[in-house]
RNA sequence: GGAGAGGUGGCAGAGUGGUCGAAUGCGCUCGACUUGAAAUCGAGUGUACCGAAAGGUACCGAGGGUUCGAAUCCCUCCCUCUCCGCCA
């Protein structure tokens, strides 16, 4: 959520970095705004005179009941009461207006993320592993070379839910949970704190980091419970600390976390039909930070070296774009995207998405932390990463570590988790 | 799912219609005493909005109602705990 009051105060400004990212018209929520502080300062009067007589009545009470002013003020209260009864609505109404305008408000873009409309415009900053680059030139994509094995089944699994639904079978599996477990320990020792979150979250949960309202048709929704499932782990953890205030000293806080993540995918219907690349249901280990204000751009940076960690690990090829404006995030000031090199797409693909959302998502779950000894609370800023996405890893590896004789070599760093050298 | 109890400040806990943003204790901060510490004593200690300030307004799980006046009474909802039932 964008701040009301800053905008108020530079409307050029805002309007200028929100044009970056798409079409918003500002002119409207300052409009609404202004009624409404104009209301609230009537409206605080009169309960001001309310209180007062509330006092006056009741001391008045105290000493003699029958105390001919008494009426009268009681009368006065009751006028009060009406006008009141007639601003507090409106002011509501007017609330609600502007704060569902401002939930569809995306974050601005940093000055840092490059200018442009469209993915076509995102700029490539780092490129690592050309050496790893497979050559084999006969590389079955990945969803061929899984179904030959046994270790991936499609069919069966639309069976059982639908399409864009995958089974892990035997050793598919297996390098499934490995991926897992070496990401993990990875970052753990990276100084993330493993949190294994609930995967059912709140309709509120979601709203504060961003998913919704706008994104409603993307999510999965258990109707009868208000209960949700989770789209990424980012949503549970920024909502751990939803509506707290935390010690200066407690920050940073870093996190990651396992989870299964779901997705409608609605409107991708022809995209990446096969394969691991875009399913409903997939695997991720994310990376959360907690962060003061002024240090989450070199925080950014950071967590997308610990993501990077992990393919330089694995020895997978892959290049790194900062996103431009038009391509960003909703919730996002900047991001890097890690894009892994996937020989069946002939392209890198993201694997990997690193934002640095400010006090946007903050603001919208209501996390603040105090300076001891200061006036006053801020509000922390919040950083996700994924560290990184299970399936498209496996997809990776199972194409950029194919042998000409159709085997799959694991990757060293793998081998200690997976027990094998090859599938 | 059934029955009961309850939701108050960082924590514990009082408050059942009147000057209550809320007693008291603990914790925390500052100061005094002390060689130092403990103990003791004194002062302070929520958040947000409006305002240059003085000050004002809101918040006692959430929303509504009664009243001149609600933490306190009424209604609805949510959550927690205990017991019973069912179940992985």
């Amino acid at each position: 959520m964008i701040d009301l009051k800053q905008l108020r105060e530079n409307p050029a400004q805002f309007q200028t970095r929100l044009n970056l990212k798409g079409e918003y018209n500002l002119a409207p929520l300052l409009s609404l705004d202004q009624q409404q502080r104009e209301l609230e300062v009537k409206r605080s009067q009169l309960q001001a005179r309310s209180n007062e007589i509330g006092k006056l009545v009741g001391q008045k009470m105290k000493g003699n009941p029958q105390d001919p002013e008494i009426p009268g003020l009681r009368d006065e209260g009751n006028q009060v009461k009406a006008q009141l009864a007639e601003l507090e609505p409106k002011e509501r109404d007017l609330k609600a207006e502007i704060e569902t305008i401002l939930l569809t408000l995306p974050n601005l873009p940093d000055e840092s993320t490059p200018v442009g409309k469209d993915e076509d415009e995102n700029v490539e900053v780092d490129r690592w592993g050309d050496e790893y680059l497979p050559t084999n030139p006969n590389i079955l994509p990945h969803w061929e070379i899984g179904e030959k094995m046994g270790i991936l089944n499609f069919e069966r699994s639309t069976k059982v839910a639908q399409s864009r639904f995958v089974s892990l079978i035997g050793k598919g599996a297996a390098l499934e949970r490995a991926l897992i477990q070496f990401m993990l320990d990875r970052q753990i020792a990276a100084g993330y704190v493993e949190v294994l979150p609930p995967i059912l979250i709140n309709t509120q949960s979601l709203t504060a980091s961003g998913q919704l309202p706008k994104f409603a048709d993307e999510s999965f929704k258990c109707d009868r419970d208000d209960l949700w499932l989770t789209p990424t782990a980012e949503v549970p953890i920024t909502n751990f600390y939803r509506d707290e205030i935390l010690n200066a000293e407690e920050l940073p806080i870093y996190h990651c976390a396992y989870t299964p993540c779901f997705r409608r995918e609605a409107g991708s219907y022809g995209r990446d039909t096969r394969g691991l690349i875009r399913l409903h249901q997939f695997n991720k280990v994310e990376l959360f930070k907690f962060v003061r204000p002024e240090t989450s751009f070199d925080e950014l940076e950071t967590i997308r070296r610990d993501a990077e960690a992990i393919l330089q690990a694995l020895k997978l090829p892959y290049r790194v774009l900062a996103l431009c404006t038009g391509d960003l995030g909703f919730a996002s000031a900047k991001t890097y995207d890690l894009e892994v090199w996937l020989p069946s797409s002939g392209k890198y693909r993201e694997i990997s998405s690193c934002s640095n959302c400010t006090d946007f998502q903050a603001r919208r779950a209501n996390i603040r932390f105090k300076e001891a000894g200061k006036k006053g609370t801020q509000f922390v800023h919040t950083l996700n990463g994924s560290g990184l996405a299970i399936g498209r890893t496996m997809a990776a590896i199972l194409e950029n570590y194919q042998q000409p004789d159709g085997t799959i070599q694991i990757p060293e760093a793998l081998r200690p988790y997976l027990g094998r050298e090859t599938l």
